[in-house]
DNA sequence: GGTTGACCTGAGAATGGTTGTCAATTCAGC
DNA sequence: GCTGAATTGACAACCATTCTCAGGTCAACC
């Protein structure tokens, strides 16, 4: 039984996670520190960072790591186990679950007797709209 | 036409080289630093920081990210497309390829569109071995 | 086996994302 | 309103990784 520690509406809470609504791509925790500097939030760059760690355990926000370790957050529209397929240009992404691929990992892991699996999926591409502009 | 530097062979390399050879786990550039001094060869980090970077450009290692952005490095024993199951007790590395997985990414990215597609898929379980151990 | 020069090394400084510190502030229940 | 635990933020600390550059080393060619 763990205590739960209480949750608290904080002004700077309200603006991160509004910041994070209106976006559709991915955001490192500097550049919505940057985002909301310039629009006149004063908000310090640990707070952010916390905040942004606490949302994505409970789930309301996906992480992604860029090649160079980065940490990349956006808000999570689905619910339960699924994948991304992310715009390399504009970051537009789709979210993405499907039983073929867990009946591929199955029969995979299977096949070598590893068992208590968990599995990432990462797919990058060029979205509709950035292919017809290029 | 670019100029391929010339590749020098150094007793700094050949023995990263070789205790990447003995390992079946992935390394970090620290975790291989730490061994190759625990064994008295007396190396440098930026040796090897440089020389991992080096070999995985040149397709000889597979790089992965640990949750909180470190590199870890392992011998790539396939060549071409392939993608890792993982032993999360003891590191062992399963490599893995196939086409159900692929004709699932080319449905799914086709039916929104995304195009020039790129994947990564990382599976972590626990391997025959240590799953009798536990 | 000696010369030469591009390549390589390593100690230490610098970088940059991220986390820790802690006094001051702010929610939220009473 | 009062009170205390939760939260904040300026700043320091961390830590993996990269940069710098003076000195060392390989390999080709005599
Ligand atoms: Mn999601
Ligand atoms: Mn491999
Ligand atoms: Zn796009
Ligand atoms: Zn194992």
């Amino acid at each position: 039984m763990t205590t739960t520690p209480a949750r608290r509406v904080t002004k700077q809470r309200v603006a991160i996670a509004d910041q994070l609504e209106r976006s559709e791509a991915f955001l490192s925790a500097q550049d919505l520190h940057a985002a909301l500097s310039r629009s006149g939030e004063r908000i310090g760059l640990a707070t952010v960072y916390r905040t942004l760690s606490a949302m994505a355990t409970d789930g309301e926000l996906d992480v992604r790591r860029t090649d160079d370790g980065e940490a990349l957050y956006r808000r999570c529209d689905t619910e339960g186990h699924h994948h991304h397929m992310v715009c390399r240009t504009c970051g537009r992404t789709v979210e993405i679950g499907g039983p073929k691929l867990e009946e591929w990992l199955a029969e995979v892991s299977g096949r070598f007797g590893y068992v208590d699996i968990d599995h990432t999926v990462e797919i990058t591409g060029t979205c509709p709209e950035c292919a017809a502009k290029a």
